[in-house]
Formats: C-alpha cells, sequence, structure tokens
DNA sequence: TGAATTGACGTTATGTTATAACATGTCTAT
DNA sequence: ATAGACATGTTATAACATAACGTCAATTCA
C-alpha cells in the first residue's frame, strides 16, 4: 500500500506543468508541454489527470474543459469550491469557504439530495481588468 | 425587429425537441432526433441552442456538454440558477431562488468580480433513487 | 517460491463535442 | 432598389475524451 502523496512519474510531471502555470491548462496543451518529456498520447495525460484530481490535488474547470493545481492545502476537505474566472486575464480565483460550503448544505437539503460531485464557476471580469 | 419571442423554424424544430425530454441531450441527441425534418449538420442545432440559451428557454449543462429546456419562466431574470443533476436516473432539478442569487452576490463581493455567467451543478443520488 | 493481483504505463484507433469558413437566401427599413 | 441584419446550408476540421488491447514491475499471501 502506498502513501497517497506519492506520485508516479507521470503523475509529477503533469502536476509540475500545472504548478508552473497558474492559468487552466487543456488536457491537449498539458500534453504538449511534454512531449520533450517522452509524452505521447493524450490517454497518459487524462490518466494522470484523473488521480490527481481524485487526490485534491487538482481542479477540473467544467465550463473549460480545462484543468488547474488547487492553490490551497486540501480543498476537498471543505465542502465544496467555487471557482471565479475571469474571461480576459483568464485568471482563476478559487474560493473555498464556509460561505460555500453552507450554500451547498441548504441546496442538496432542500432538494433532499446526496451530492458526491459540484462545479461552481462563475464567469466575467476581475477587478484588476475592470480597472485597466 | 423582430419580437424575441418568436423563434425560427430550426430553433423552434430543437426547442419542441428538448421541451419532449425531460432529461439532459446533447447536441449530437438533438440532431439525429432531427434528422427527419432535415436536419443534417451540428452546427444547425448548435446555432439554434445559442440562440435558445440567449432567450433563457434553454440551459447548458457544462459538467455534461448537454442541454436542457428551462423548467421556469425565465430564469435569467433572477442572479442564478443551480443545477441539481441525478447520476442514476438523470432527472435535473433547477433551482432558481433567492438561497442561489444571495450566494452569487456574496461571492461576486467578496472577490470583486463582474460575473456575466454562473455554472452552478451539482451530481449525486436524488431521493427518489437513494429510496429504490 | 511462485501464482495471483494490482496499478501504472504505452499504443492505436475511435468516439464525442464544437467551430471555422464560405456561400446563399430572405426579410425589412430607408 | 439596396444595404443591413439574420437565418440557413454545407464541407471540412479542430478540440476534447475514451475504448480496447497488451506490457511491465511491485506486492502479497498461500
Amino acid at each position: 500500500m502506498k502513501k497517497s502523496a506519492e506520485l508516479s512519474n507521470n503523475q509529477r510531471l503533469v502536476m509540475a506543468v500545472l504548478e508552473r502555470e497558474p492559468n487552466p491548462m487543456s488536457a491537449y496543451m498539458i500534453l504538449d508541454e511534454l512531449r520533450g518529456s517522452g509524452f505521447r498520447a493524450p490517454l497518459q495525460v487524462y490518466r494522470a489527470l484523473e488521480k490527481l484530481i481524485g487526490m485534491g490535488r487538482v481542479h477540473r474547470l467544467e465550463s473549460l474543459n480545462a484543468f488547474i493545481a488547487c492553490s490551497h492545502m486540501s480543498c476537498e476537505k471543505t465542502g465544496g469550491t467555487a471557482f471565479v474566472i475571469c474571461n480576459r486575464c483568464e485568471h482563476v480565483q478559487e474560493v473555498c469557504d464556509d460561505s460555500v460550503s453552507l450554500f451547498l448544505a441548504g441546496l442538496t437539503e432542500k432538494t433532499k439530495f446526496k451530492a458526491s460531485k459540484t462545479s461552481i464557476e462563475l464567469h466575467g471580469v476581475c477587478d484588476a481588468c475592470e480597472d485597466a
């Protein structure tokens, strides 16, 4: 039994790419970054991403079909995370506090629903871009 | 200048398909339903969907790459809508009340963000499927 | 020890979702 | 009548994702 903190070779490479890049990346962008390291097929990326997402170290942004390194330690321990995504600069702000988990708790109670996965994504213009 | 309530031929056909089907449909499922009516290419569907979404009569579910008829009158007037999606029966519950708009308002205030589009989607198991 | 299991990896092919680019038609306001 | 806006049709292609197969190395436990 391995410690979950240990990453396989491919997982480490994908993680490193995502940690270098502040903005969301598509699987194919990641693939292109890693061709020099021997990656040849999309599955190599997707398989690594799947594990990293399972560990909570990477998030998938459904509205972009893109991936980003988690900017916190362990979002997965709280109820959920909201992503605030600027359409101009592509910067993503990750919000992961009580307001999010309370909102989700209220929603699942109201709808009598057992949620296993949630996705909250806002698109618009961030403060910095608005001022500029 | 047309009244916005009037739909073009293709828009009407796509809308009718979505209104017949309670569960989310992919663009290609819609296309297949409409081949009998003369549809031949994905763009015919995507173009109609784009307009219908703009009118608030159809929602796009980002986490499914699928589309569903709005079950309310004009969600777009409120602050936002949350979709509660059962992974077993595929049923989608559309929640569009103050708790959603208040949550979004709090979030945008906190992050100093001007949101133009939001997507809130929960996956899990609905009450009916849980009991069954 | 060695058979069985597990998990990562590699490769080819294919499936699924979405848009680009270009041509045509059809209203309507001036 | 003509310019503008909008809807349409068609072909091709881009972008995103997984199926199905086989290999290999480490682990385990009979």
